[in-house]
Order: C-alpha cells, then sequence, then structure tokens
DNA sequence: CTTGAAAAGATTCTGTA
DNA sequence: TACAGAATCTTTTCAAG
C-alpha cells in the first residue's frame, strides 16, 4: 500500500473504467503493472468491489431518512445487527458515540414506506427511543475520496 | 427507465466489470443492446459514475462521524454549502427534518483531524450549535440498493 | 433490437533487473 | 519481487439488416 496504489485507488474511484494504459500513463507504470496492482488491491479487500454511483430516485428510492436508534438491549443486540444487514432499505448502520446507540440511513420509496420501516423495528421490540431526520435535499454525497495529497 | 434498466443497474452495482454479453445472458438482450442501454443510463444520469467501493481506513481515513449543525444563518446558507461542497473530508451533507439544519458525514484521518475540521466550521462561523457522533463501528455500509424486486 | 466484423482493451507470458 | 513489452485472448464498439 504505497503512494502508488493510493493514486490507482483515487483514480478508479472516480472513473473505474478508465483504461489501464491510461492508469499507468497516470502513475508512471506500464498498463501490466498497473493490472497486477489492482488484482493485489481487489484480494487484500482495499478495493471492495467495482460498482456505479446510480441515482437512487430514479431507481424508486425518492426518501433518504437517518434514524437514531436507542437500542432496547433486551431484544438483543446481535438480533438488531442481523436485523439491519439483511433489510434491504438500511443502507448504512453504524454503532455511534452520544446519546444515541446506532445510526442508520435508510433508502425507501416514500414516506409510507418510512413509516412501515420504523414500524418494523418497533414491532421487534428495537427501540427504546429513536428519532428520525428525513433528508430534504441532498448538497454533497460522495463515494468516493477526492483528490488530495495525504502523502 | 423500464424494468429491465433496473435490472442492469442493480447487477452493475453489484459487480460493475461483469461483461455487457454476461449482463445481456441475464436480462435476455444482446450485448450491444445493454451497451447502448447503459449508455444512455450513463448520458441520463441514472449511473452518475462508475467506481470503486474502498476500505476507507486502509487509504489512511481511519474515522467516520456524522455532525449534526445548527447553520448559524448570520454566516449563509450558500457560503456553508459551497464550504462542504468544497472540503474533501465532507463526505456527505444533508438538509434534514428536525432540530437540527444539516448532517454531515465526514471521513478524517484521525479525532485530531476531527477537531480541526470542526474547528474550521466554527471559525467560519457556520455553527449556531452542533453536535458530533464518531462511528465506533459500521455494521452495515452498502453504496447499492441491494437485490429485491420494486417492480 | 440482432448479428457479425473491426477496434480497443485486458490478461498472460517471457525476459530483465 | 516488480516491472516492461509482446502475444494472445476477451470485450467493446461499430456497421448493416
Amino acid at each position: 500500500m504505497d503512494i502508488i496504489d493510493k493514486k490507482i485507488t483515487a483514480l478508479l474511484a472516480e472513473d473505474a473504467r478508465r483504461s489501464l494504459a491510461d492508469i499507468g500513463e497516470a502513475v508512471g507504470l506500464s498498463a501490466s503493472a498497473v493490472n497486477e496492482r489492482i488484482r493485489r488491491l481487489t484480494t487484500s479487500g482495499v478495493i471492495r468491489r467495482f460498482t456505479v454511483d446510480a441515482d437512487h430516485a430514479a431507481l424508486g428510492l425518492g426518501v433518504t431518512a437517518f434514524v437514531l436508534v436507542a437500542l432496547d438491549y433486551e431484544a438483543g443486540e446481535p438480533a438488531f445487527k442481523a436485523f439491519v444487514a439483511q433489510h434491504p432499505s438500511v443502507a448504512e448502520c453504524h454503532h455511534v458515540t452520544g446519546g444515541w446507540s446506532y445510526m442508520l440511513k435508510v433508502r425507501i420509496p416514500d414516506l409510507a414506506a418510512l413509516e412501515a420501516f420504523l414500524g418494523e423495528l418497533k414491532a421487534h421490540r428495537f427501540l427504546a427511543r429513536s428519532e428520525t431526520m428525513i433528508a430534504l435535499s441532498t448538497a454533497v454525497e460522495r463515494g468516493f475520496t477526492p483528490a488530495e495529497e495525504r502523502s
């Protein structure tokens, strides 16, 4: 994981369809050397997957919401984690510091579906307390790290 | 934007390096028909970019935090938006409902850098009030929508 | 949209340091 | 072990129906 690996990863994050020759030119290596590095980055887990960044609204997921959860520990933390891992509406789940135990990012078709989702959480008795923030608009959403020299 | 376009987008989200022939077989089209659909999805903005999902910790961004912001409107909302759009540590910025005006997702090397980032927000007089939640661990983080039939 | 050919690109192999 | 360059093989792109 040297500076060249970071540069290659950044270039791919920006545009994963760049050719190996182009990337090679940018970092000063041959296409085959770049290919070998990408293979290693992928198998070592630095690159988790090649994917596309899609417009969720166009795919029918018009609502993004954040749900702050104070877990009811009677229901069990493992059960909660299993639930969110399997639930297709849960885009993210973070264990966080502060007054809340978990913070969920949810992508869902509409407000009715959001209400149904919160109903599911309640039905499973996961919630001691919760608070939902709906994203009215999104000013920034980057799946990648913009170019910046961090050595 | 029919069902086939959705399926193609989902397949690419899962693995953007699948060949056009493979995708074509999955959706019952020829490789060139799939190619043309992907071209249209890309130019129409449904697919925003081809990218890689990377391990941020391996790239030196070990800390993920969420900053809830009650904006000081004296500083100006446009200035705030411009600041977060340009700041490389800001992964997301959502305008949200509830007691806070904005919610930021920040990726940063360490806690010292997080403190410096909060200092920047203060120096620009953006904060009337704020609250920071640090992600201790992340149970789920999907940049894509898992397969599920939503018609 | 399909097929089939041409072009571009990815992968593998070999030699070198 | 890491690379460059060449050979091969795959994939994409283009033209025609």
